[in-house]
DNA sequence: CTCCTTGCAAACCGTTTGCAATCGA
DNA sequence: TCGATTGCAAACGGTTTGCAAGGAG
């Protein structure tokens, strides 16, 4: 398939072979439902092939991230960070912090903050990364008693 | 000093005690020209009384997050965290990914998000963090060779 | 006198790295 | 062939925790 090629492509273009690992983790973060922790995109090659370890998971995503096909997002304290591909669109995060729950947003907030960054400030800025933390619907409506303190 | 009185009034109306630990970092984090991490804090309260321990100050920040008197700011990978005072101003981090200078911003854009976010998403937002990394004025005329890779 | 708080050291957890073996081009 | 890439296991760095000793109220 297409995206394939162009993986392939830009891979190779770029003076980086192609392997197994690579491969699979791309295919796993390209289909991926939403943005995943190294460790789930682990567990998610692994149904293919069990041979494949957590630290070619790293190496393959800093890779790609170097070429900027995929894109690490900090969802702040200690959790581990999210993969997802490069700019599908711009959007930032909402993190339950009840529950525990990531959803993402797509919209013009964060193309309106780079445009309000792009005068007078004296840095260029490159990545932007917003991330709102509070509740869910559902959890605001339950209780406030956190479930994961 | 009253911020002090203050400070000792919150802790024992939430039925903590005042020690000197908690004191110092307090201090520390009062007196503090940018937003520290747990070890510069640590550092500064080392000047003043060697046997405070670094766990110690970050239990005592962990408190005084609870007690919503300090904040913790996460600007991605694997830097250490920020702590800054609760709320002089709603601000943003401007991170240089070259000399790795943080600098923050006062103004009204995370005003203007909050705003943006109370309308139409199912989501009810207590936190706002906001990240942007890019290159401060002085690296983007000197090279793009990181300093940090 | 209580029991909250501390210092200490060890554990923790996500991530990175050194190394010899392996594999792609 | 030969260097890029991998698996493995150990290291790393920031943060947390269990525990006995110490200190606040």
């Amino acid at each position: 398939m297409e995206a394939d090629q162009d993986f392939a492509a830009i891979l190779r273009d770029s003076g980086n072979r192609m392997t197994g690992p690579r491969r699979q983790v791309w295919e796993v973060v390209r289909l991926a439902d939403s943005h995943l922790t190294a460790e789930e995109i682990a567990a998610r090659v692994h149904a293919k092939d069990s041979t494949v370890n957590l630290a070619s998971v790293y190496r393959a995503l800093a890779l790609f991230s170097d070429l900027e096909l995929v894109r690490e997002s900090n969802l702040g304290d200690g959790d581990a960070a999210r993969w997802e591909l490069a700019h599908p669109d711009e959007h930032f995060h909402l993190v339950c912090r009840r529950c525990g729950a990531v959803d993402h947003h797509v919209g013009r907030l964060v193309e309106e903050i780079r445009e309000h960054l792009s005068g007078g400030h004296d840095f260029y800025a490159e990545n932007i990364e917003l991330v709102v933390t509070g509740l869910c619907q559902r959890c605001a409506t339950i209780s406030e008693q956190p479930i994961r303190p």
